[in-house]
DNA sequence: CCATAACGCGTATGACATACGCAGTACGCG
DNA sequence: CGCGTACTGCGTATGTCATACGCGTTATGG
């Protein structure tokens, strides 16, 4: 199986053939008839699909009939359907941005790539849905970590610590979107703005732990503090507001770690 | 509809009626025949059936079967599989542990209280792999909150920034327990130990970069320090470690802006 | 020029969640 | 005591979905 020269990539690897395809190591063969339909285009119908309507709007099914062909013709370009979900997810994140001026500080370089990823998260809430399968594979996903890396070097950590910082950042970003893609989902489901929803939530919680509020000191606390009803001053806490808190924390912390390694 | 004392609970606020259960606020109604389920019994099997074959395998119909009882019994106790789900999660996640005691200084208490957390989701790795459907409700949930605000008594923060703080631990711990998920699904899928699963990746990232290398230094970089492969020397390396790194990262972080309120 | 490899697609299969309705059951009220 | 009523478990039906398989067709390289 697999004759064609890929570097030995597919050997035992399991990279799927549309991921091949992505990094341009293979090229269709020109035999049969000429296709009328291409990865691309698939790829591009399923994102719009999802943008539109959502990831659950996106059945094999569906992404054809957008495309005017039949279901099984997608099986031609794609093994499965978690192949289409990958190729996604690589195609809404896209090229990461150009690398800051050299000479700019490492926690302005790492905040601006943060920044950036996070944009790209609520730019495209529906990736969140995506189950995921493993560490990135894409060629946009790994230009993504390149930059990150980059974003880091000079600080004097190892290769290991720069891993582990990147990884806190992105759990931290993926959090943050979810939260936004749950208030979404939550408003386009019944038509309540994002903000009147988590009055709810915590109407809700409030009437929970009320009835044995010593059992709550804290979240009572919390709650009467007004702390999740943003929108009411919009001077003072916007969500923007909130990420920079967690990412002030979080890069904080790894100037800690810079400075002990210096 | 819902015409029983519940404070006002289910009033506009979407708490499912299985949920209102767990919180103790309402009883089963006395009346018909005795049931021979219970919800009790329906999330036990399907938490055994997913501790055991994964998510996947929990299916409405084949708890029921695991049951000895039809599909669509379970839906006199539960409204939608979503429902089961967030009970599901709740179960597994359990009560939060004791607090420490009193005079603990603050770092301690919430370093355990993160431990404890990632404890409990590697122990139920299949939870990570249920669709986010908001913030959390269920009692066991909401004392876990609880616990961790309580955590972070007296360190001067105010109550926005306490809740910054454990939604970026949360996403901290959801994401390191995420990659162990992944590990663990490549291991049982076709026959790989984890860290064979990791190695396979890093052959594969080596192989897709390596022909222009030049446009991923730092991945290279990182490639080759070897990093990645960390069971070769079990004294350095180990997910453990991992999970110290990053937490003291954030917590070196937490204390800064700490220091900052004081 | 023709075997062969790719193409698009129709059909079939087997899960799955869940709507709906039915017949039996036991409690509480008259 | 008896009966209505609310609740039980469940059979059946519907619609959606991913995907295996095989067919006729098409263009190309040997």
């Amino acid at each position: 199986m697999a004759e064609a020269d890929d570097g030995g990539v597919t050997g035992d690897s399991g990279l799927p053939e549309s991921l091949a395809l992505a990094w341009g190591l293979r090229e269709r063969p020109a035999k049969g008839p000429k296709p009328g339909l291409s990865l691309d285009r698939i790829v591009s119908a399923a994102v719009d699909l999802a943008a539109a309507e959502g990831l659950g709007a996106v059945s094999m099914g569906r992404v054809a009939r957008e495309l005017g062909v039949s279901t099984m013709s997608l099986y031609r370009y794609v093994a499965a359907k978690d192949e289409l979900y990958v190729l996604m997810q690589e195609r809404a994140i896209g090229r990461p941005p150009e690398p800051p001026p050299p000479g700019t500080p490492w926690r302005e370089r790492v905040a601006r790539w943060t920044r950036a990823q996070r944009e790209v998260a609520h730019r495209n809430l529906w990736t969140l849905r995506i189950p995921i399968q493993g560490p990135p594979l894409g060629p946009n996903n790994v230009a993504w970590m390149e930059q990150g890396l980059a974003a880091l070097e000079g600080t004097g950590l190892t290769e290991d610590e720069k891993l582990g910082v990147l990884s806190l950042i992105g759990g931290f970003v993926r959090s943050e979107a979810v939260l936004m893609a749950d208030l979404d989902a939550a408003m386009s489901a019944r038509g309540i703005a994002p903000d009147e929803s988590m009055r709810r939530y915590v109407r809700t919680l409030r009437a929970l732990t009320a009835p044995d509020a010593d059992n709550f000191p804290a979240v009572t606390r919390l709650l009467d503090s007004g702390a999740m009803e943003q929108s009411e001053d919009p001077e003072t806490r916007t969500p923007d507001a909130d990420f920079d808190f967690g990412l002030t924390t979080l890069l904080d912390g790894v100037e800690a770690l810079v400075e002990r390694r210096e």
